[in-house]
DNA sequence: GCCGTTTTCGGCCCGACTGTTTTCAGTCG
């Protein structure tokens, strides 16, 4: 079986669950946790590092204890010290501290004092309110925990950015209303541009008589409230999303809002550097003693520590500290520098619009071309093109682009990959196109080997410009494809052509590690909408935060491109 | 378990809210 960076993540957070059960030291467990997530958010194959005698303790918090583990499990597929720990602590127990208000010490305690190590086992307890007889325990507990087990029956997934969003935008709008309230702004993984939140953290700059909090929790879209604090709140709105309000002096907003963006790893690092220069971090500013020396402003907070602005979607401790120390932070790509738009669709397929009015839509979002890539015949649900329809359309085309005034329409196709890695239509039609966008729309479950073959053999097809949402995942709902991605990228690399971010809410795929691959291969990506609406063009943000997520600058991005430079990267791949 | 212009030991980020407590532990972010 072979060792994926997941199956790393997976035994060491379960390491760090058992060990918290345990009691060990908390930096221990630290330890464990910091190389989950180091290697969660790694951008390279550590089975293929370690096969190719990369030294691992290179990496920062992994040394020579988790390197020798990390070659353990690559290469036997288990790890003894796991096993161990299973043998000392029901692996069951983990379950338990995913139970909102259940830690390590009372997950030990109901194992020890109630033999409970199971979730149904939990159930069983708090109905027949044993659980309230523990010390430390009571009858609010017990009914908490109940209450949390029951909600966990219909848990909740995380939201996808684009339908938080709304959500967010509403509250924030209520808030600034409020008297006394100065700035509101949404931070978090929201902030950061995550694909997916699990909750909105918002913070609000306020005089200190505001009756903000009350007013947030009085918010009428609130379902439940979970605490309520002078300066910090939390509630479940009636659509299950929780959100999280932070209260602050106008004085401390630079401060409270890097805190309140995180991400946590990045706090930490950027704590402990402050640290070290005999600073204290914390949500109201930066203090030498008692003496508050920066905090208004976040670029002041960096400039404290001695490091540039760091951009937040950059903030997961995945090397942007370092990247900001040498002064090779990157310039991340902006919503400005979107030229074009390579990937949308008509009614002419499944789209809700003619061509004229996308046309018109995408000029209205700024843009100065867009390529109409209707879906091909194999997809009869979105009433694919024929080579017959995709002629008719080229003629359209041709005829709105002699016509047309400020934004130019490039001939495309969002072609099938077949089971085969062929393409959906004949050679020579593609041929007449100004680029061909592929995507596999069936057959997700094909083993990786397969899966990987069929893209890359479609990649060597003579007509190949753009392989369209490559991992062909939908939050929430379908999995990613087993795809050996850095060999699709590398493949990328070698044919010459592009891979996309795709810009959908449920899409952003590629996802942002694999974003960043790319661009450390020297592959260019397409931020596309994917528009199958005159409206879906506002989704590109989503994705250019997905891009920036990946450190992707202007020039890694293909349709940053003037519509003169992009010619003739287009012709490059539709002719070899 | 990691790490080092305090380098092989002794540190390791910081604060709010809740519930069960009489001063704080546990959890969360």
């Amino acid at each position: 079986m072979p060792i994926l960076n997941p199956d790393i993540v997976q035994i060491f957070d379960e390491i760090a669950d058992l060990l918290e059960i345990e009691d060990a030291n908390p930096f221990r467990i630290r330890a464990y946790r910091n190389a989950a997530r180091l290697v969660q958010g790694l951008s390279s194959d550590v089975k293929t590092m370690v096969e190719a005698g990369e030294d691992l303790t290179e990496l920062p918090g992994i040394g020579d204890d988790l390197a020798k583990k990390i070659i353990e499990i690559v290469t036997t597929g288990h790890c003894s010290f796991l096993e161990k720990l299973e043998k000392q602590t029901p692996p069951a127990l983990t379950e338990l501290l995913k139970v909102p208000g259940l830690g390590p010490k009372r997950v030990k305690a109901l194992w020890h004092e109630l033999d409970v190590e199971t979730v149904d086992q939990l159930t069983r307890a708090a109905r027949e309110k044993r659980i309230r007889g523990i010390p430390g325990f009571g009858e609010k507990t017990e009914a908490r925990i109940l209450e949390a087990l029951q909600a966990q029956i219909a848990a909740v997934p995380r939201f996808p950015i684009a339908i938080a969003a709304p959500y967010a935008a509403a509250l924030v709008r209520y808030l600034q209303n409020v008297p006394g309230v100065q700035r509101v702004v949404v931070a978090g993984s929201f902030r950061r541009g995550r694909d997916t939140v699990g909750d909105l953290d918002i913070l609000a700059t306020a005089a200190t008589d505001s009756p903000v909090m009350a007013r947030f929790t009085a918010y009428e879209d609130v379902a439940e409230v979970l605490s309520h604090g002078t300066t910090r709140a939390t509630v479940i709105l009636r659509n299950k999303l929780q959100v999280d309000l932070r209260a602050v002096d106008e004085s401390a907003y630079g401060a409270a809002l890097h805190y309140f963006t995180g991400s946590k790893a990045h706090n930490i690092a950027i704590r402990r550097m402050g640290q070290d220069m005999g600073l204290k971090v914390n949500e109201y500013g930066l203090f030498r003693g008692k003496e508050r020396i920066a905090g208004d402003t976040e670029e002041s907070v960096y400039a404290a520590v001695g490091l540039p602005y760091i951009a937040p979607e950059l903030r997961e401790n995945c090397g942007e500290i370092q990247a900001a120390r040498a002064g090779h932070l990157p310039k991340l790509v902006a919503m400005g520098d979107l030229r074009g738009d390579l990937h949308a669709h008509s009614k002419a397929s499944d789209g809700h619009y003619s061509v004229r009015d996308m046309a018109a839509a995408a000029k209205a979002a700024g843009l100065e071309y867009l390529a109409i890539t209707e879906h091909s015949r194999h997809l009869t649900v979105a009433h694919g093109l024929d080579p017959v329809r995709l002629r008719r359309q080229l003629d359209e085309i041709d005829a709105l682009n002699r016509e047309l005034d400020g934004i130019t329409l490039l001939k495309g196709i969002e072609v099938d990959i077949l089971e085969d890695g062929s393409l959906d239509l004949p050679d020579g039609i593609l041929g007449d196109l100004d680029l061909v966008v592929a995507a596999v729309h069936y057959r997700f479950d094909l083993p990786r080997s397969k899966q990987t073959a069929r893209i890359l053999k479609a990649m060597d097809s003579p007509h190949f410009t753009i392989l369209a949402h490559p991992s062909g995942r939908l939050i929430g709902s379908r999995e990613a494809m087993d795809v050996d991605m850095p060999r699709v990228i590398r493949h990328a690399r070698e044919r010459g052509c592009f891979l996309e971010i795709n810009a959908q809410p449920e899409r952003l795929d590629l996802v942002d590690i694999h974003a960043r691959m790319a661009k450390e291969e020297g592959v260019l990506l397409a931020v596309n909408s994917d528009a199958h609406s005159i409206h879906d063009f506002d989704n590109l943000r989503f994705g250019l935060q997905q891009a920036r997520r990946g450190w992707l600058e202007k020039k890694d991005v293909l349709n940053t491109r003037t519509l003169k430079a992009l010619r003739p990267l287009l012709a490059a791949t539709m002719s070899s």
